[in-house]
DNA sequence: GCCGTTTTCGGCCCGACTGTTTTCAGTCG
């Protein structure tokens, strides 16, 4: 069972207490206690411990027992009990846009309606619409939304939408009458999964930014168009939500529409012990409570002009958006702990790239002109090794070769290098595709998993530290083989995992391909503690990919990472010395 | 069900939009 499991068990207690119209609070509660788990950065194994899940936020003893019941049996009799009211099938129902608990225990104790199927035929019949509290118009509009889960499943990749994010970013804010504009939401948190973009503008004609959006030839069609409010669907299939706010409102709806949610939730607790109401709009005085035993105090409230202000009003140093999470930034904030989230700009070079040799889509020249022209001053190249076979994997007669053209190929480069390396498999039980007396000879070696997924997290664990231990291996790749939206990782113990590359000297790489994101930004303030030095790399199969980069260092800024947490933020004329640091070891 | 720098009881973020309603419930973020 792993942590997302027990997240999502939670969260299906939460929405089928909802169904029987338990306590909305309780609902909540088990609801919250998903978000904290899956925010949270421990491992399984603390999950069967008491005190170490009575730390985490939102989880207090009834709920501690039922994940310690989950975390150390994989089942918990109280879910099954309540999965057992109800056909499983209506669950799909929730993620039918438009449709709640309310409306789907109508549906299903009037029409006796159970799953996506019937509720299309019940529509379709016209019955959706007799009952009360519906109508022609939520029917018609039940049956649009099946429509489009049916054709996207809702969820993006953070890659697959930033380019058309962007797009429509510059055409708002190149528009005349936009005061001030940005993205917030989950995309300006950098979340590795986005599900809507949430647009906030500043200005004194909301109309004509309203038209911007909804006459956008990106604009598939339009979800709700209210004065301040407007949601479209776009054609890539994500929503897009805008808020058209006035100057003075625009820091607080910004902070507000950035989240997270949880975040939001100690602002605002924040702002109540200082005698204020924070909201999307503004900062105001409580309103008297007729019920106080004495008057509260109120302190004065600052001036806001921007959401720097916001976070001194509060007492708090700015909180950069990756970090608004409430994993600990309200803390560090306070007492001036925040970290200097490392920048693109600090980037130096980068180690973990393919060619033509294997299964990339651009040569060894083509890849070195594309990261000089990115004005990086190195680039490593590591090509699969043979046992990757559907890649097209190096044996050691081809590798030899490639070592030998790079060398070459270094000579007539000026102010660049480029590192020979390989992506070396780890076979089944741990040991590596090629002998050290190959491995010796490259500049670097990154190791990885690329078969046999189903091991027992235990086998796997061992099998990734085994190879860790190889004194040439510099870095292990992508520690858990997931694809995002596509393929759980495999079963490995992370925190296992980290604490070998501290001993060994073994750096992990944050894999930059939006696709995987891997190790997760969850995992990293745990591997920083320990003293594990990070790589970011883009595993760039074409040119276009290097530029991969840069979500690879959104994705460490949401992991607290600083430059110096980095290796590849080193200049090429000190990488080579800690390349070389764990075989002098 | 969780939580506490006034509280171990009594709160729990709150505003926008829509559709079905004649004043509001449901959904969403």
């Amino acid at each position: 069972m792993t942590k997302a499991e027990i997240a999502n068990a939670l969260q299906e207690i939460s929405t089928l207490l909802e169904l029987k119209d338990e306590n909305v609070f309780k609902v909540r509660a088990y609801a919250n206690a998903a978000r904290s788990i899956e925010a949270w950065g421990g491992s399984l194994s603390d999950l069967q411990d008491e005190e170490a899940l009575a730390k985490i936020p939102g989880i207090g003893k009834a709920i501690a027992g039922k994940v310690k019941e989950l975390a150390s049996t994989g089942s918990l009799k109280y879910l099954e009990e309540l999965r057992g009211e109800f056909p499983a099938a209506i669950l799909e129902l929730f993620s039918i846009s438009g449709l709640g608990a309310k409306k789907i225990k109508a549906l299903h104790e009037q029409l006796k309606i159970n799953s996506v199927d019937e509720l299309l035929k019940a529509c379709q019949s016209g019955r959706v619409a007799e009952l009360p509290g519906f109508g022609e118009t939520t029917q018609a509009k039940i049956c649009a939304s099946i429509e489009q889960r049916a054709k996207h499943a809702g969820s993006f990749q953070f890659g697959q939408v930033a380019n058309e994010a962007e797009d429509l970013l510059g055409k708002l804010r190149a528009h005349p009458d936009a005061v001030d504009v940005d993205l917030a939401g989950s995309y300006r948190r950098r979340k590795e999964i986005v599900r809507d973009l949430d647009f906030i503008v500043a200005t004194k004609k909301p109309d004509a930014i309203t038209k911007l959006l909804v006459e956008h030839p990106a604009t598939e069609s339009i979800i709700a168009q209210g004065p301040t409010k407007t949601s479209v669907r776009l054609r890539s299939g994500i929503q897009c939500d805008l808020r058209v706010v006035s100057a003075a409102e625009y820091p607080f709806a910004l902070n507000y529409f950035t989240g997270s949610k949880e975040h939001n939730i100690e602002m605002r607790n924040r702002a109540l012990k200082r005698g204020w109401t924070l909201n999307e709009y503004r900062l105001a005085p409580l309103p008297p409570d007729p019920n106080a035993k004495r008057a509260r105090s109120t302190m004065k409230i600052p001036k806001v002009r921007d959401e720097s202000d916001l976070y001194r009003a509060m007492d708090l140093d700015y909180i950069p958006p990756e970090l608004r999470e409430n994993c600990g930034e309200f803390e560090a904030a306070a007492n001036h702990t925040l970290p200097k989230l490392i920048e693109f700009k600090d980037i130096r070079g980068t180690f973990h790239c393919h060619t033509t040799e294997s299964d990339g889509h651009n040569t060894l020249e083509e890849m070195v002109a594309a990261a000089q022209s990115l004005g990086l001053e190195y680039l490593g190249i590591a090509d699969h090794s043979k046992s990757t076979v559907q890649a097209h994997g190096l044996d050691e007669t081809r590798l030899r070769a490639q070592v030998t053209a790079i060398r070459k190929l270094n000579k007539k480069l000026k102010g660049f290098r480029v590192f020979a390396g390989v992506e070396c498999d780890i076979l089944r039980d741990g040991s590596l595709d090629f002998p050290d007396e190959v491995l010796r000879d490259l500049d670097y070696v990154v190791v990885s998993v690329h078969s046999v997924f189903n091991l027992s997290e235990a086998d796997m664990t061992r099998r990734i530290i085994r190879a860790m231990e190889n004194p040439y291996v510099t870095f292990l790749a992508h520690p858990t083989g997931r694809l995002l939206l596509k393929r759980e990782g495999y079963d490995v113990d992370l925190a296992k995992i980290i604490d070998a590359a501290a001993e060994t000297g073994t750096w992990i790489e944050l894999n930059a391909a939006p696709k995987r994101l891997d190790m997760d930004w969850r995992w990293w303030p745990r591997a920083k503690e320990r003293g594990v030095k990070c790589v970011i790399n883009p595993d760039a199969h074409r040119v276009e990919r290097i530029n991969d980069l840069r979500f690879g260092v959104g994705a460490a800024r949401k992991g607290w990472l600083t430059k110096a947490d980095v290796v590849n933020t080193l200049p090429l004329g000190k990488i080579d010395n800690e390349l070389q640091r764990k075989r002098a070891r």
